[in-house]
DNA sequence: GCACCTCGAGTTCA
DNA sequence: CTCGAGGTGC
């Protein structure tokens, strides 16, 4: 076997501490290309678009051992009476990168981009330590450029993700999003914490190498100290590669990164030049890609669920199964019709899958697995938990329980509170909300306000003196969030996060959306009547009035804080973000309006003060034209937000 | 009244 | 991620 083997981790950190100490002492000493440089460089203003020497292409795909075979049939077309042999290597899941090194030093690392030009992420790409800054060959060429995939170790991915989740911010899909997302980071020294690595496995534009066949091109950049692959495989014959790919298939949950597929490549480089390329793709080499991981079990039963807003949602509970990585128990079936649409019974055998690489999905019945005994289920007229009627309205998809103080509800409605983009209160999760309610401890949300430490501990029958102390501050920091997050918390019906926003915006205190009349709110840019309706029905109940009256007591922030500062640069100005921005992405953009007091509109309408552009701006770039509504561009942008 | 875009709400697992 | 539904503009 010719596996190869792959450059430690190890072997990169040794030297360090000892470097970073004796550049510390002598400044005078450090160089372009000490690893110390990896980290520590200002953030960078935006991404320079680099020209890629040879054009990075893209691989053609395979689907499956057809598509493959088909693949190695036009190769051997293409090359007739010529013996050919192939090189396998695994696809890893993560973005591919281009690295040039002038006269052995890294000059150069950008992205893939449209395979022509790509983006400059040279300083990002310097924290990844098993890029070598200094290649290590006694004679270095003038011009190198390799080729390979940086990417996240499926560990490091959930480490970002559990601390990404603590600080509320959005999880990453998968390990190639958050590869992607780490590199485009403006400081490095985020890109550092992410801990990226990299495998190189090919080369670009370089002068003066004289190389037969890939397989040697791999030797060599494993011998200038880029770490390759060890699973590569030289191969022969057609069997060989299918054994590979089904190899892999089977075992690639024990690699420490995500593969997607298999890269078959042809060896000779001199065949691979006389296949060619066509515009997108070379002849070459082909990517196998796995079939998205499905499962086969069954329905042990269909149960509801009782939402927040008393949605009955059916839940199918499986005959717990491991696909994609973990074990699925559960899959939601999101409503009747949908139910009916994909005709699932209790006790039918179903194909599952990951929705997006975490949500399990019931993709389809297996019918001529049934023996009759399956039963359809329907959605009950009664809520499972309160016993009250539940109604499906008319038009509507979902069947909701009607009872507005139903056990399930006011659970659930009480989570939302503490959830982290409303009051944010750590520590109070569903056990805990569970025991309180059961304990008699609370009623509703305001009652948290009221319990003391001493309550905490004694109702709660886990909680020590520690965790109690520890909620009762939890609760008592989240008296001052601000005023949109309470909004959002009260969990009024069509009023999400968004909504909360642009109401807080309009009434600077909950008594001024009380008093507030049907065309006060509907004047409002993207407030309809829907949500208008539901806002006034929220005031106009005793129960709620009685807890925003409990709020105000416990001292619970209503009103929008006015900033006492200088006033925000921002203030009042409504914008609209259309196109790709390239220095941060739209979400960011947004959260910096905000902050300084601007606010973020989905759509172009006469109350616009500024159109963002970016690349590709979609529909609001015309309507804003045409509305005669100011556009600036990204460069303006920045310049108007002072960064 | 319709198309299009967003937002809201529910969900899973480790 | 998914679906459903609200809001806006034609």
């Amino acid at each position: 076997m010719l596996d190869s083997p792959e450059i430690s981790d190890a072997e990169y950190d040794e030297p360090m501490r000892e470097l970073i100490a004796i550049e510390e002492a002598h400044p005078e000493l450090i160089t372009p290309d000490s690893p110390t440089q990896r980290v520590g460089a200002p953030p960078a203003e935006g991404f320079l678009p680099v020209r890629h020497r040879t054009k990075m292409m893209s691989l053609g795909d395979a689907f499956s051992f057809d598509e493959l075979s088909a693949f190695l049939d036009r190769v051997e077309r293409g090359l007739p009476n010529e013996k050919i042999d192939y090189v396998c290597e695994l696809k890893i899941d993560g973005t591919a990168t281009a690295l040039t090194y002038e006269n052995g030093l890294l000059v150069t690392g950008a992205t893939r981009g449209d395979g022509k030009v790509g983006e400059d992420i040279t300083l990002n790409i310097k924290t990844i330590r098993s890029i070598p800054l200094k290649l290590r060959l006694d004679k270095s060429p003038g011009f190198l450029e390799v080729r390979g995939e940086a990417y996240i170790s499926k560990k490091q991915f959930e480490e970002i993700n559990k601390e990404r989740s603590k600080s509320g911010e959005t999880l990453f899909a998968n390990p190639r999003n958050a590869a992607a997302g780490s590199l485009r980071q403006l400081d490095p020294g985020i890109t550092a914490r992410r801990e990226l690595d990299s495998i190189i496995y090919g080369l670009g534009f370089t002068s003066g190498e004289g190389f037969k066949t890939h397989w040697d091109v791999l030797q060599f950049l494993k011998k200038a100290g880029f770490k390759v692959s060890k699973f590569i495989r030289h191969v022969e014959t057609r069997d060989e590669i299918f054994n590979f790919c089904e190899k892999w298939q089977e075992e690639r949950d024990s690699l420490p990164y995500e593969i997607d597929g298999i890269v078959v490549k042809v060896n000779s480089l001199r065949q691979q030049e006389s296949l060619g390329a066509t515009s997108k793709a070379p002849r070459w080499a082909i990517a196998y890609k796995f079939p998205p991981e499905q499962k086969t079990t069954k329905v042990l039963d269909i149960v509801v669920n009782v939402g927040r807003t008393g949605a009955l949602t059916p839940v199918a509970v499986l005959e717990p199964v491991k696909v994609a990585g973990s074990t699925v128990s559960r899959a939601t079936l999101h409503n009747e019709d949908e139910m009916k649409r994909k005709d699932i019974r209790i006790g039918d055998w179903v194909v599952v899958q990951k929705a997006g690489d975490v949500i399990p999905e019931v993709v389809i019945p297996i019918s001529s697995r049934r023996t009759g005994e399956e039963k359809i289920y329907k959605i009950p007229n009664r809520c499972p938990v309160c016993g009250a009627e539940a109604v499906r309205p008319p038009g509507e998809a979902v069947k909701r329980c009607t009872n507005i103080s139903c056990p399930a509800q006011r659970f659930e409605h009480i989570l939302h509170w503490a959830s982290r983009g409303a009051m944010d209160i750590d520590g109070l999760g569903p056990a805990v909300v569970d025991e309180l309610l059961k304990n008699k401890a609370i009623e509703d949300i305001a009652d948290l306000y009221f319990l003391s430490k001493e309550e905490l501990l004694n109702k709660i029958g886990h909680f020590q003196e520690k965790s109690a102390e520890n909620l009762y501050n939890a609760i008592n920091n989240s008296k001052n969030r601000p005023f949109s997050r309470v909004l959002f918390g009260l969990g009024i019906r069509h009023v999400g996060s968004h909504i909360s926003d642009v109401l807080a915006q309009h009434f600077p205190s909950i008594e001024e959306l009380e008093n507030t009349s049907f065309d006060g709110l509907t004047a409002i840019n993207e407030i309809g009547p829907a949500v208008t309706e539901s806002v006034i029905k929220f005031f106009e109940q005793e129960r709620n009035l009685k807890v925003v009256d409990k709020l105000k007591r416990a001292g619970i922030n209503l009103r929008e804080m006015i900033e006492t500062g200088a006033p925000k640069k921002l203030g009042g100005l409504t914008f609209v973000l259309t196109g790709t921005l390239s220095r941060f992405a739209r979400e960011e953009a947004g959260e910096k309006i905000k902050a300084l007091g601007g606010r973020v509109s989905s759509s172009v309408s006469k109350k616009t003060d500024y159109v963002v552009a970016g690349e590709n701006p979609g529909s609001k770039f015309d309507k804003a034209k045409s509305l005669g509504v100011k556009i600036i561009e990204e460069e303006e942008f920045v310049r108007l937000i002072g960064g």
